[in-house]
DNA sequence: GCATAATTTGGAACACGTTCCACTACGTTC
DNA sequence: GAACGTAGTGGAACGTGTTCCAAATTATGC
């Protein structure tokens, strides 16, 4: 056995596997945009990235580890962006809200995604850790470049920076979480998080 | 239709159905509370309440109806215990920990339950936004009241008050979903807690 | 190039949430 | 107490996540 567990392995594999895994990561990515967490089933992931039920569950063991796995991915991508760049703004609070904000715009683009990612993030157990985690790093180091200022060394980032990024990200997932469900609007999540960045960061 | 929505509505209907209801809702509790939310399985919790599964369904429209309500329930309770009493501690931030850890205790001693209802909470849409909202008021009430000491007309609870609850009811749910899917022990759990609650209340 | 192991395939099968339906029991109205 | 409407019953059926397996294909070591 060659690949033990891919979707977290270092070890990606051969080529023809690290292709397979994309195409699962592009269909899932395709249909979660196009109709959210119900519409990523798997026997249409499976189907539209030409690979057998078993198949996709040998790479992915299952629906939940799939979606997070592609919100690792999006968040990685994000957080590279945001960070080989300065952010503007001249207090924490302004900057981190920037960043915040600038993530929330990307996402309520794509509505029908975020839901599926954010439903399956809260919904992931320990088995699904891993993969957890590097949404979780993506996040406070996010958080922590923006309090930072952008600039990579302008300051060694504390614990204590951690902790408040950490916070942050609580509160994010938890407004997240309410405006996927359709239980606050972009405004109503927009302001609360405004209120809490300011209650946290009073520079 | 006597019964529009059982669930929600304030006419509960005649006694046999209440009865029925709290049937329901303890088989719901039970089942969750000695395998968690793979065990509360429709047909189990019919079977265990003494219902058909068309009536189940009757009474709650879907399982994640049934486990928010059930959440809602408790929620109320623990609300009503805690509210009618002072709650010791000399600031704020003292005495908010103080209840925080004292619902923490209660959850951690029934860790399946707890893990039921909350990745029921968090998997909610907003067809179940009137069971979500009692969840999330009792919470309010529950850090407000804290925050003001625990006597009723300590001075009245300003917008900020709530905004600063809400901001900590967003922290402990995530932190709650990170330990009831084992990725944070309950340990650090509190420490992350501790953490919050002192950075967003300095008294 | 062959033998062997690993991977992929196609598809059947199972579990559980959900829906549906025909039938029965109950309670309300006159 | 007869007729009617509402609620409850028992159970079949469907959809989708997940598991499993035998056969086909591909990769690897010699």
């Amino acid at each position: 056995m060659s690949i033990a567990n891919p979707s977290t392995s270092e070890d990606l594999g051969s080529a023809a596997q690290r292709e397979r895994r994309k195409r699962i990561l592009d269909a899932t990515y395709d249909l979660a945009t196009s109709g959210g967490f119900d519409a990523v089933q798997m026997r249409a992931v499976a189907e539209r990235a030409d690979v057998a039920l078993g198949t996709l569950y040998r790479y992915f063991p299952s629906k939940i580890h799939l979606l997070v796995s592609a919100l690792g991915r999006q968040f990685e991508d994000a957080s590279a962006r945001l960070n080989e760049r300065e952010i503007p703004g001249d207090t924490q609070a302004e900057r981190v809200l920037y960043v915040l904000k600038r993530m929330a715009r990307g996402m309520q683009g794509d509505p029908k995604l975020t839901e599926a990612l954010t439903r399956a993030f809260m919904f992931a157990d320990s088995s699904v850790s891993n993969e957890i985690h590097v949404v979780g790093m993506a996040m406070t180091t996010i958080v922590t470049h923006a309090m930072h200022g952008g600039t990579p060394d302008e300051g060694a980032i504390t614990e204590d920076d951690v902790a408040i990024a950490r916070v942050i990200g609580d509160v994010w997932l938890s407004a997240l979480v309410a405006w996927v469900t359709g239980r606050s609007t972009a405004e109503e999540t927009a302001a609360h998080m405004e209120k809490a960045v300011h209650l946290i960061l009073r520079d």
